[in-house]
DNA sequence: CCTTGTGTTCTCCG
DNA sequence: CCGGAGAACACAAG
């Protein structure tokens, strides 16, 4: 489940890796993830480079160099984009667990092949997710719908208060939704939540300034330290090497169902807000 | 049955 | 009846 935290750890790495590699080999394994007609998409990458990776919430965008065109990737849920040189996942893999030591495998479906023999593995076990080639001016359409960077500087209290005045909702649904804040998922907003004291369910309307202050800064608190620890591997999330993520263990209320809350003597409880898995602590969450 | 990110569709309300 | 908000559904596979 990448969110914003894991695919800046993907955006880095690959940065390192793949940068003005010309693209020699370009297998796609399953047409569905290719948004693109798929003969026109090899044509276009191969022999093209790479000249940076950006990111926009959760969406990864790979600039070319000879194109005019950029590359998307969204991962969706089970999107891995995984870096080996030769046959072998550099920097070791936690292999027996999520299965990357054979690429391919059978959850492959597109592979890059760089000049420098380094390759790059597009695994997506659910299939949601996607690689696509657009032109300058629908990046641009993309790009607009997406809400703040919430580690970004403009994103303060007065600019949250702004995102949720006359919305009627709860806290869970404004935190999760893409175009007004980019890149925060499901795993995030719980320990945003309950780092600020705050119940999902609250809704926007009842929120305290005090309240939003912390929303606003354990946000930027829990997404920075997520990216110091390369993420969180919950399921099967691995980063540009292959790795799992080291953020699982601070993580203080996702997952932990029925545990002893860590910060009081209540006990994590789970119910579905906003449609999706929620996890929260009754007792020192207002 | 559950899991989730996002786009689409439905429904409600003023 | 329109627009917008928010909820519900669709997608996939283990």
């Amino acid at each position: 489940m990448p969110e914003l935290p894991e695919v800046e750890t993907i955006r880095r790495d690959l940065t390192e890796r793949i940068l003005n590699k010309k693209i020699v080999q370009l297998d796609i394994l399953l047409k569905k993830t290719v948004k693109n007609d798929s003969n026109n998409f090899r044509q276009e990458l191969l022999g093209d480079r790479f000249t940076r990776v950006d990111r926009v919430g959760k969406l990864l965008i790979f600039e070319l160099k000879k194109s005019n065109r950029f590359l998307l990737i969204h991962l969706k849920m089970t999107g891995q984009l995984v870096y080996c040189f030769g046959k072998k996942v550099i920097a070791g893999g936690h292999s027996d667990e999520v299965g990357v030591e054979c690429l391919p495998n059978r959850h492959t479906r597109v592979v890059f092949g760089f000049s420098d023999k380094g390759k790059l593995y597009f695994n997506d076990m659910r299939t949601f997710g996607y690689v696509k080639l657009v032109n300058a001016q629908d990046l641009e359409i993309v790009k607009a719908k997406f809400g703040i960077e919430p580690m970004d500087k403009g994103f303060d209290l007065s600019f949250l208060k702004s995102l949720i005045k006359n919305r009627k909702t709860n806290i869970k649904a404004v935190l999760l939704n893409q175009n007004l804040i980019a890149g925060i998922g499901n795993i995030y907003v719980d320990e945003i939540l309950f780092a600020s004291h705050v119940l999902p369910t609250r809704g926007v309307n009842r929120l305290s300034d005090q309240e939003l202050k912390l929303i606003v800064k354990h946000s930027k608190v829990i997404l920075k330290k997520a990216i110091d620890n390369r993420g969180t591997t919950f399921n099967n999330y691995v980063d540009a090497s292959g790795r799992k993520g080291n953020f699982i263990k601070f993580l203080k209320v996702y997952g932990r169902k029925g545990q002893k809350c860590k910060r009081c003597d209540g006990v994590v409880e789970k119910m579905k807000v906003a449609g999706r898995g929620t996890h929260y602590c009754a007792k020192c969450q207002k």
